[in-house]
DNA sequence: CGGAAAGTTGAGACTAATCAAACCTAGTGG
DNA sequence: CCACTAGGTTTGATTAGTCTCAACTTTCCG
C-alpha cells in the first residue's frame, strides 16, 4: 500500500485480517465536521482489523509505503472452529485491542504535555533501538491520535526540547534525553 | 452489592463474568493524580467484566444498590471449548465492548455541549421509556464519564434546558423538549 | 427540623484552539 | 549549482472554552 493509501474503510465488510511487514497504518474514525480521530497506529508486526464483528468501524490507512500481509478472515475462522490454540490467540489479539482503546481513552483526559509524553514513551516502548525513536508519522496524525491540534503538538515538543528532556535530532527523530522526566510527566 | 460497593478492582484476577439484573454499575480507571475515567455504565441486561484476559483493567463499582448475577469465568470458557454458538456470543459481547469503547474516544474530542448531548441520546437510546429518561448517576459520574468537571456538566445541562432543548423535572430526571436539536449538537 | 450530600451559579485564571505568518527540507528543473 | 516549489513544521498573537475556587441552593433522610 503506498503511503496516504486506504487499506479498507468504514461501514465496508470485514473481508480480511492484516499484519504489518513493513512500514505503518493507521486506523481512525472521521466526525461529520471534518476532525479525525485516529485510534492507533500499527507498526511492523502488529495485526489489525480485528476490531470487526461484520463491519469495519474504522478506516485504516497507510501512513507511509508499507506492506500490509492480508488474510481472508473467513478462512482464519473456519480454522478455528477446530484450532483451540487459534482461538485462543484471536480472544488474546481482541483483549489487546480493547486495552489498547480503553488506555487511549485515558490519554484523552490529560493535558497537551502529558499526552505527548505518554505518546513518546509509547513510540519508545515499541521501537527496537532506545536511545531514541523514528516516528513513521506526521505531526498532523500526531494530533489527531492525541486529539489535540498540530500546533500544540508542536509547540508542547518544543517545550520538552528547551526543558532538556529530549532531542530534535530531526523533526521526525527524536532522543531521549531524560526519560525519567518524561515518565514522570506520563503521571 | 450496595451503592458505592466495589464489585472488583483493578489488577485483580478476573474470576467472574457479570450482568447487571437491577441498578447500575461503573467501571472506571483512576489516574495517579486522582483524577478517574468512567470508561463505561452498565444498566439492567448489560453483561460486563468481560473486557479481561486474566486480570481486570478496570474497577467496577455499584453506581446505586444493584443485583448482578455472577458466574465463574471459566466456567463459561470451560463450556465455550465445545459450545461454538457460546463462543460466538462471547466473541459478540467482545466486539461491543470495544464498540462502546471506540465510541467513546470519540466522543472525548468533541466540546462540553456535544458530550452532554450525546450522552444524553445514549442514556435515552438504552432507556425504555422514550419522553424522558431517569438518570442513575450522579453529576460527578458523569462528568468522569465524559472528562469534563461537575460544574460543566451542570452548566451545560441548565445551558440545554435554557435553549428549550430539555426539561429537568428533577436533576436525575430529564425530558425531551427537542430532540432533533439534540442530535444536530451529537453531530 | 437539622445536617449532609448533591447540584447550581459566579468570577477569574489558564490551557489549548484559532488564525496568520514564517521557516525548513527535500525534490525539481533550469 | 542554485532558484523554485510544495509539504510539512514551527512560532506568534489573540480568542474561546473549560477548569478552579468559592459561595450558594436544593434535595434527601434521619
Amino acid at each position: 500500500f503506498a503511503r496516504n493509501t486506504e487499506v479498507y474503510g468504514e461501514d465496508e465488510p470485514a473481508e480480511y485480517l492484516y499484519q504489518v511487514i513493513s512500514g505503518a497504518v493507521r486506523t481512525y474514525r472521521m466526525l461529520d465536521d471534518g476532525r479525525r480521530q485516529i485510534s492507533a497506529f500499527y507498526l511492523p508486526g502488529d495485526i489489525f482489523g480485528v476490531e470487526a464483528d461484520d463491519v469495519h468501524l474504522s478506516s485504516a490507512e497507510a501512513v507511509n509505503d508499507a506492506q500490509v500481509l492480508v488474510v481472508k478472515r473467513s478462512s482464519v475462522l473456519a480454522r478455528a472452529e477446530h484450532d483451540k490454540d487459534l482461538t485462543r490467540q484471536l480472544w488474546t489479539l481482541m483483549v489487546c485491542e480493547l486495552q489498547r482503546v480503553q488506555k487511549h481513552s485515558l490519554v484523552l483526559i490529560k493535558n497537551a504535555e502529558e499526552r505527548i509524553a505518554g505518546f513518546l514513551l509509547e513510540m519508545a516502548g515499541r521501537s527496537t533501538s532506545n536511545s531514541a525513536i523514528e516516528l513513521p508519522m506526521s505531526r498532523q496524525d500526531i494530533a489527531d491520535y492525541l486529539g489535540l491540534t498540530i500546533e500544540t503538538v508542536s509547540r508542547t515538543i518544543t517545550q520538552l526540547v528547551q526543558s532538556g528532556v529530549i532531542v530534535l535530532e530531526t523533526s521526525r527523530r527524536i532522543a531521549f534525553r531524560n526519560r525519567a522526566a518524561l515518565s514522570r510527566l506520563n503521571a
